[in-house]
DNA sequence: GCCACCGGTGGC
DNA sequence: GCCACCGGTGGC
């Protein structure tokens, strides 16, 4: 029988997509797919099959009839996945964003892994540097025109960089530095100092500061410093402001 | 009771 | 008109 159970390269190890054509009725000749877990478990329909590995993995580009991610199949479901790019259902940190990933044609997330134990290897190892997890450079271009927006999907207004801070990033603009900035400062307790090496720029492969974003460096002076505790002190007046008109206020509305 | 297999149909 | 999806059932 035509009853090939193969692998499929859009899916993990132990997938199995299988074709089985129709032997006879008046659909003869036409054929089903059918897909199998690792478990076993048989899979007739796409609908199943994200139904059974949930709302952290979008099949929106899966072809479930060829088991290929087809790029240009981006399904409707597009407009929603945009808000939501980095924070899943149950609010977790979603791969898709938490970085690193690999990115392979699969339907499955996969992160990246640094291997250090090969067997035989001679060279010292540096068991600080062991733990850490790799970064893919230039992973902050994958920034590139995502924006914040409030409840009403509105965009936000975003900030103004200084001018001394600028890209070492091909391609990059501003909000794409802002953000890889944010994330910087964000994702890790280290401080951020920017890509301090010059030759970075040239050869990043070999220079690149992958713990840093792709900032050129930057010297934060006195003068850098006074301007930001004035903004600090001119913000808690007004607030310092606002707080006694409000009291007044409602004082005054008691008092009626 | 299970499931391989084909029919039927809703949505495009 | 096509086909993805799923219901239904005959055979085990």
């Amino acid at each position: 029988m035509e009853r090939k159970r193969t692998d499929c390269p859009a899916l993990p190890p132990g997938w199995k997509k299988e074709e089985v054509i129709r032997k006879s009725g008046l659909s003869a000749g036409k054929s089903d797919v059918y897909y199998y877990s690792p478990s076993g478990k048989k899979f007739r329909s796409k609908p199943q099959l994200s139904r059974y590995l949930g709302n952290s993995v979008d099949l929106g580009s899966f072809d479930f009839r060829t088991g290929k991610m087809l790029p240009g199949k981006l399904s409707k479901n597009r407009q929603r996945q945009r808000h939501d790019v980095s924070l899943s259902k149950g609010g977790k940190l979603d791969l898709n964003t938490a970085l690193p990933i690999r990115q392979t044609a699969s339907i499955f997330k996969q992160p990246v892994t640094k291997v250090t134990g090969h067997p035989g290897n001679k060279v010292k190892s540096d068991l600080q540097r062991a733990s850490e997890q790799p970064r893919q450079l230039f992973w902050e271009k994958r920034l590139k025109g995502l924006r914040s927006s409030d409840v009403t999907e509105e965009f936000l207004r975003t900030m103004e960089l200084p001018p001394g801070l600028t890209s070492v990033a091909p391609d990059s603009s501003d909000a794409t530095l802002l953000s890889a900035i944010a994330s910087a400062l964000h994702a890790g307790s280290a401080p951020v100092t920017g890509q301090t090496s010059a030759a970075a720029e040239k050869n990043p492969a070999v220079w690149l500061n992958a713990a840093q974003p792709l900032c050129r460096a930057f010297t934060v002076t006195d003068q850098h410093i006074r301007e930001q505790e004035l903004k600090v002190d001119q913000a808690r007046k007004s607030l310092e402001e606002a707080l006694l008109a409000d009291g007044l206020a409602r004082a005054q509305e008691l008092s009626l």
